[in-house]
RNA sequence: GCCCCCUUGGCGAAAUUGGUAGACGCACGGCACUUAAAAUGCCGAGCCUUCGGGCGUCCCGGUUCGAGUCCGGGAGGGGGCACCA
């Protein structure tokens, strides 16, 4: 009898729904495990790319449920967002209906996967009984102080008329509409994640089970640097200000100071000199965008003033604005020491200032050419530092600066406030008030949630609900009189950190109940694309922080174990006039790829991540439909490494699905009979254990190859009471990978209830070690032969078989051996 | 520019602490079964070879009895950050 797929997939889909099969237990007293993948947004519908990620996190998901783990394994949708006004402003549908019709179409293809979710946890952030609490937690976090607004230059996109988070511009640009982003003033929302800057760098260290390359990337974000402020005083008039540096101990080589084109002094001097007006002016034009830093020149204006050297008051130094100094980093102002940085060589070559060469390492005092110093050495031509390390000299200048006031040791952070105000529609409302005479009220808990109005038009760019004719329009909580809603909207990151929080535990009254979420929370393991390593990844691990210090849960990092799957590519095909074909465009007709319509010739291109303007997308919903769940999750497990990227071919499919029949005839066929076959009993105990190590550590492609091997071994055995055995027990082996196979097979053997219920089988320690080993017969470290010996045979015994062996007796040809190495159970290296 | 990662057959890849490189899969070739095809099964396969062997894990060098694995230098590919003081 064939496998049916169709048939045994929607069957056991069924059965699983019914009996609740995956619903956890809060109550449950099993040691738990949470195991999430990254909740996706309901773009309309699942793509390779989700049933990579799904099918990883179930198969562990699963594999811990045998292992007698009460396992959370929810699902959810992260329904706010642009793409739902987007296509509200196209079909003129509302986003609401478009994102909740999504949903259920997302719904429907996971479901045909077999994932093993707990279904009665979906939650949807676009739904007022999850937004709501999220206003709840944002007053909570505001009247903790971690809540502020700010009237603050920022980044306005033009296209998308909102206001974007700086990691939301790429090279200067939106990072959903490419437009040009423009500075604008304006009144905004922002939460204090600054405040855990020190926290946020320092829990990295904690996290052993996250990759390297993530906990690089957020220690880069953050960007914690230790230097100190140095206060610069005009020569000739009052005042000054204050520059930091990294590098104090190169204050002796300063020739000149620089301070932003926006920096408040050099808009003073501005409105006094029409040439540095123009400066400035030219300054905001060359923009942000990457490709102008790149060609931009180090311009300077200097501005006539001097300022005196703090350990020289005979030293005068020159004050230029600088179009390479950021207002938005440190003070806005530096001092500029040639020698050691390259940036200020640039400019003082330039503008002829001074290049005086303060760190020599050893042997090295020569004059500074085209290229500045920033190795280590020792101090010269600074009088007190002299002779010191840098690192020395660093202390020492912070030091004699805190002693006589015109300075002190600091540290400063790339890590910005998060901005969160967005003038969207579709996103959670601000929960707040402005009322002319209390000034910004919270609304009261009462009267939560705060709930979008339905009756929004799009016809127009711009917010809905600014301009929506009512909604806005409320009387002040405090003192009744006339007053306005906020129109703003959070950026839906914010919904993203915390909904795991809610997975965890899901109260009709409150966010979440603190003892049911601490009993699920951490996340054992988080798995998801690397895309989110910095924003969502830092934003939820800094809410929970911030949910901690308000005392309503007692957790700090959120996912102790996280794993960065590849993508899933493809090959992409272009017609002779460049177009990108489709696959399904193309054929191989005798080894030549041609266009399948016009029989013309096409041209295979790279390897690429499956994209709509590459064309090179493969949709899982007919592929599943044809081959059924368990083949295209066997494949998305197969060959390439989780962390790797996955390519994606019709072939690999289609291997898939003969080891899906494969195992099927194995069981279909499956004698009983007697007698003892301790060659198999060894290989399924050695990939009972193996399996078990490969998928906790998500080496599924390694597991997968080791289920290869051993229905390979089964296949060639003859029957046996072992063989039967290992038939019985290699369906529970791939239950989490092909669960609908393995349910059809455990029902076809006999078995009681479910194997999704039963426990993973154990391991019989004795057969894992074979009674006889293979040895390696070396000569100068080349393999000349093998010994097959008994396991633990000793060395001088080893020596001497390898000394007898046919292909070594003539290799040496009579010789002797200087010098024999016998690693015992391993190899014998004669070295002659 | 700075920081990080990767590189093993035609392809995806495996390989405890340095110890038989290429398991497993895909593609390929041969054979069997079949009227035929599909499906299935069996066999083969890193490259070269005078059949003794030689060469092989991006390249060059080093450490070692022994290096895919460790160290130094370089090349190619990918990623992150980016006038960050």
């Amino acid at each position: 009898m064939r496998f049916n797929p169709l048939a045994a997939d929607a069957r056991w889909q069924q059965v699983w729904d019914e009996r609740q099969t995956f619903r956890a237990d809060d109550a449950s007293p099993k040691p738990k495990s949470y195991v999430l993948e990254m909740f996706p947004y309901p773009s309309g519908r699942i793509h390779m790319g989700h049933v990579r990620n799904y099918t990883m996190g179930d198969v562990l998901a699963r594999f811990r449920r045998m292992r007698g783990m009460e396992v959370l394994h929810p699902m959810g949708w992260d329904a706010f967002g642009m793409p739902a006004e987007n296509a509200a402003m196209e079909r003129k549908v509302h986003p609401g209906s478009w994102t909740r019709a999504n949903i259920e179409a997302m719904k429907a293809q996971l479901k045909r996967l077999g994932f093993a979710l707990d279904w009665s946890r979906e939650l949807a952030t676009c739904e007022p009984d999850y937004y709501g609490h999220e206003q709840s937690l944002f007053i909570d976090l505001y009247e903790a102080g971690l809540v502020y607004r700010k009237e603050s230059a920022v980044n306005w996109d033009p296209v998308d008329q909102t206001v974007l988070a700086n990691e939301q511009v790429i090279d200067g640009k939106g990072w959903r509409s490419g437009a040009l982003v423009e500075k604008r003033k304006l009144s905004q929302w922002f939460l204090k994640i600054t405040d855990f800057a020190d926290d946020l760098l320092a829990g990295l260290g904690t996290l052993d089970q996250w990759p390297d390359k993530v906990r690089l990337m957020q220690e880069n974000w953050i960007g914690k640097s230790r230097g100190m402020r140095i206060t610069f005083h005009f020569v000739g008039r009052p005042g000054g200000f204050e520059v930091f540096s990294t590098r104090p101990d190169t204050i002796y080589g300063a020739s000149f100071t620089a301070i932003a084109a926006d920096h408040p002094i050099a808009q003073e001097l501005a409105t006094h000199s029409p040439q540095l007006q123009a400066f400035i002016e030219e300054c905001k034009r060359t923009g942000t965008a990457a490709a102008d830093i790149e060609t931009a020149e180090k311009k300077g204006f200097d501005t006539g003033l001097r300022v005196t050297h703090p350990l020289d008051p005979n030293l005068h130094l020159p004050l230029y604005v600088a179009n390479f100094v950021l207002m938005e980093y440190g003070t806005g102002a530096v001092m500029g020491v040639p020698a050691h940085d390259q940036r200020d060589l640039d400019f003082a070559r330039k503008y002829d200032l001074p290049v005086v060469r303060v760190v020599a390492p050893d042997g090295d005092h020569g004059e500074i050419g085209t290229e500045a110093y920033t190795g280590p050495g020792r101090l010269v031509n600074s009088h007190f530092l002299n002779g010191m390390e840098v690192e020395e000299a660093k202390a020492a200048v912070i030091a004699r600066a805190q002693h006589e006031h015109w300075g002190k040791g600091t540290t400063v952070w790339r890590l910005r406030d998060w901005g969160v105000s967005r003038q969207r529609y579709w996103g959670t409302p601000i929960p707040f008030i402005h009322c002319e005479g209390c000034g910004v009220v919270p609304v009261p808990k009462s009267q939560l949630p705060v709930t979008l109005p339905d009756d929004v038009s799009f016809d127009i760019p711009g917010n809905p609900l600014d301009r929506h004719p009512t909604w806005k329009h409320v009387d002040c909580p405090k003192c009744g009189k006339p007053a306005r809603r906020e129109t703003d909207t959070l950026d839906t990151f914010v919904d993203s950190s915390w909904y795991f929080i809610r997975f965890a535990s899901q109260p009709g009254d409150r966010p979440f109940d603190r003892a049911t979420a601490e009993s699920w929370l951490p996340v054992g393991q988080y798995i998801g694309g690397v895309e989110h390593a910095i924003l969502h990844l830092l934003y939820a691990r800094f809410w929970t922080r911030a949910l901690q210090r308000v005392g309503l849960i007692d957790v700090k990092e959120p996912f102790t174990g996280l794993f960065t799957q590849g993508m899933v590519t493809h090959e992409t095909y272009k017609a002779p006039d460049g177009r990108w074909l489709a696959p399904d465009e193309v054929e191989k007709r005798d080894g030549r790829l041609v266009i399948v319509e016009t029989g013309e010739a096409a041209t295979p291109g790279r390897v690429e991540k499956m994209s709509k303007s590459k064309r090179n997308t493969v949709d899982p919903g007919p592929i599943v439909d044809q081959y059924g769940a368990d083949a295209v999750r066997w494949f998305m497990l197969s060959d390439s490494p989780p962390e790797r990227d996955l390519p994606w071919s019709e072939s690999g499919i289609e291997g898939a699905w003969r080891f899906v029949n494969r195992l099927w005839r194995q069981i279909d066929g499956i004698e009983d009979a007697e007698g003892e076959d301790r060659e198999l009993d060894r290989k399924l105990h050695k990939t009972i254990a193996g399996v078990a190590e490969d998928v906790e550590s998500l080496g599924f492609n390694k597991a997968v190859a080791k289920l290869y091997e051993l229905t390979g071994a089964i296949e060639k055995a003859k029957p046996s009471a072992s063989r039967a055995n290992a038939i019985r027990t290699i369906v529970r082996l791939v239950a989490p990978m092909v669960p609908h196979l393995a349910e059809e097979g455990w029902a076809k053997l006999g078995q009681d209830g479910l194997v999704a219920d039963a426990a993973w089988p154990d391991v019989d320690p004795a057969l894992l070690v074979d009674d006889e080993v293979t040895i390696a017969v070396q000569i100068n470290g080349k393999l000349r032969d093998t010994l097959t010996v008994a396991k633990g045979t000793d060395r001088a015994t080893l020596e001497t078989l390898a000394l007898a062996a046919p292909n070594v007796v003539r290799q040496l040809d009579g010789a002797v051996p200087k010098k024999v190495i016998v690693v015992p159970d391993r190899l014998v290296n004669l070295v002659a």
